[in-house]
DNA sequence: GCTGATTTGTGACATATATCACTGACGGGT
DNA sequence: ACCCGTCAGTGATATATGTCACAAATCAGC
């Protein structure tokens, strides 16, 4: 899902995982600045949209599937209509909020954290996403997803290396302990 | 309301504002790292609390009056029963579309633009709920709005008052234009 | 085993912001 | 009019990150 779409549909995710990404509404700076928000994991939703999506000048959010993935996909008005159930509203007030504290979550760490225990968070994260600890990225994906450049992550994984926290080899970064 | 305690209403802005804040929660630094998440102006809500609010490690959160502000108070149990009504249901929905759409803009200017893009977005944010273009603050405060320091503010105003956007003087700010 | 594309490593340098250490400017109270 | 506390201005220096330019390593396909 590309931003500027019309949103017709809540997606539930059944398997698998979406990654939700904010590109940069920089004006003068077309280029293509990105951040990671977060992952939508099973049973996960992003309700955003309900509600009419109140004409969002440009709400640049992208959806992507990294891997194999299903979706629910309730068309609005359905969406709308279950209000009515206790259940449902339950549902989605829980993933507002939800979506809301992972939003706070990046937030802290863009502006709170330094790059090197980002990253670490970061390599994390995929590990449990990946339930396993063998990565297979490389440190140019990591930095789109970071908002960084590739050689800083490279500096930073060797210095992780060093202080023994991952191995690197191409394509591949593993996590000990 | 500061972090941590409980949350027993959902409060509704009637008159003035709410300034919302998040209080780092960097474990190892103790300090008082802040940033400036958004405002709550009037008719404007933060049901971020409702749905039980889950249990939250730290949500560290802090609300601050500002201003001379009213406010309605509504008992969480009533607001949940409250549910039952579509037009209760539509303002709760379209009050977290707003926050979350707030955080966002915040996250952007975090992740994407530089400090005296992000002091200049500011001073006209605080000017337009000022309703006028004297801002009474110290370089200090903003400073903690922006989570930087005392000195870089200083700096920054002075470079955008020989760029002629603003005239200083001891704890006033005026925007030119 | 070569070749070319992709990925990674790294030095040198640029820049934004943070920090330290002051100095001066202002304003309220006596 | 003076004193003192707060606020603001500014150099010097430190640090994190960004940028550029290139070399080395790895892998895929022939």
């Amino acid at each position: 899902m590309e931003p500027g779409q019309p949103i017709l549909f809540v997606p539930v995710v059944l398997e698998g995982s979406i990654k939700i990404v904010r590109a940069g509404t920089n004006p003068n700076n077309p280029d293509e600045a990105e951040l990671l928000l977060y992952y939508l994991n099973a049973a996960d939703s992003c309700a955003i949209s309900l509600s009419g999506m109140l004409a969002h000048e440009q709400s640049t959010i992208r959806a992507v599937a990294e891997e194999r993935t299903q979706l629910l996909m309730i068309p609005v008005e359905q969406a709308d209509n279950w209000m009515r159930f206790a259940s449902w509203r339950a549902f989605v007030l829980k993933t507002y909020q939800k979506r809301f504290d992972n939003l706070l979550e990046t937030l802290d760490s863009v502006a709170f954290r330094q790059l090197d225990e980002r990253l670490l968070a970061y390599l994390k994260q995929r590990a449990q996403l990946a339930e396993g600890r063998h990565l297979y990225l490389t440190h140019e994906a990591i930095s789109r997803d970071l908002n960084t450049s590739r050689e800083v992550i490279s500096r930073l994984l060797k210095q992780l290396e060093r202080r023994g926290y991952v191995t690197l080899s191409r394509n591949k970064i593993s996590l000990l302990a």
